[in-house]
DNA sequence: TGTACATCAGTGAACGCGCGTTCACTGATGTAC
DNA sequence: TGTACATCAGTGAACGCGCGTTCACTGATGTAC
């Protein structure tokens, strides 16, 4: 009746909470997470969350560095051809991780320094690949382009957007 | 002491409301953007709107059409060598009103025909100018995705935007 | 081994807030005769 | 020219909602002697 009450166990409440975050984000988008609908997910009391997080800002910025870093796992062993198609896949994927991530609270991240430090070294990772400065930030911001206009179906016609990631990227 | 009294004239409260979300737009983004705030600013009970809008979403599509057509009537006269560096300078100018316009709610386009006209005729723009159309679809993403990037403070370093912009899009 | 105590994670009531939307209404405008 | 009437833009009260955050608290855990 004591821990095996509750779906996480002694400690882990902090990890509950960013697990139903991570849920609350990939339905409904940045706006749909609040932390009393964390808590309730987590079967805790509306503030509880505050033992573990200063607020609620705080809370996302700690979700969005933890997604920085599997991000920056899950491209790195890429090939530098791959990364893009992943890049845009992940984005289409879940759309509000990515939309977290690189969204309003990004600016914030001198507040946050573990936001910051992923985020950083997520960055770093992909400005290093390729030869010049210049052409590493243009294929990012290539990429990152191709994903927000798939994510928000400005690019007409219909087309399937892994064929055309595929045809569009191919070279790169 | 009749129309004089509002700060439109007679049959404009819905061009008011308008310019009102447009300052909360550009002033707190997206989310600053009531139809309560609005029908303060416009100097009108907080349920005048829905004399002129079906419901917020109504006005927020009425909102991003109009800049849809704005954006289009900027961009045409340009260069296509300037049009980049004029793509990226009205995001960086106006956060709020470019997030709406490639927001979510672009997405929901079908159920305001005429955001989706007006969307439809500024992609087509964007897309007729350069030769083949993965090459204006190309152009079209770097431009976005250098936007949002700068937009998001993403791009470490803390350059000059306007010099790295200029700087990346020099040749195209 | 047993007792006194400090720690601290989680509680629950409460505060104050703003929002979107509905509904029956008022009162000015302009038309029809 | 004057009167009866319909239209319809804007009102104001109300509904129900969920949110972030505070605060004094409880009660289990684990440590020190």
């Amino acid at each position: 009746v004591s821990a095996s009450a509750r779906p996480y166990h002694h400690g882990d409440l902090r990890a509950a909470l960013l697990d139903a975050a991570d849920t609350l984000l990939d339905q409904g988008g940045d706006g749909a997470v609040s932390l009393r609908e964390c808590a309730r997910m987590a079967g805790v009391s509306p503030t509880a969350a505050y033992r573990h997080f200063a607020d609620k800002e705080a809370l996302l910025a700690a979700l969005a560095a933890r997604h920085f870093e599997a991000f920056r796992d899950a491209l790195a062993p890429a090939a530098a051809s791959a990364r893009g198609r992943a890049y845009v896949r992940f984005a289409l994927a879940r759309p509000g991780r990515f939309r977290l991530m690189f969204g309003p609270l990004l600016a914030r991240a001198p507040a946050h320094p573990v936001l910051l430090a992923a985020a950083n070294a997520a960055f770093a990772d992909l400005n290093a690949r390729t030869g010049s400065r210049d052409g590493a930030l243009r294929a990012w911001a290539l990429v990152h382009g191709l994903a927000h206009l798939l994510l928000d179906r400005a690019i007409p016609g219909g087309e399937d957007p892994e064929a055309l990631v595929a045809r569009l990227l191919g070279g790169s």
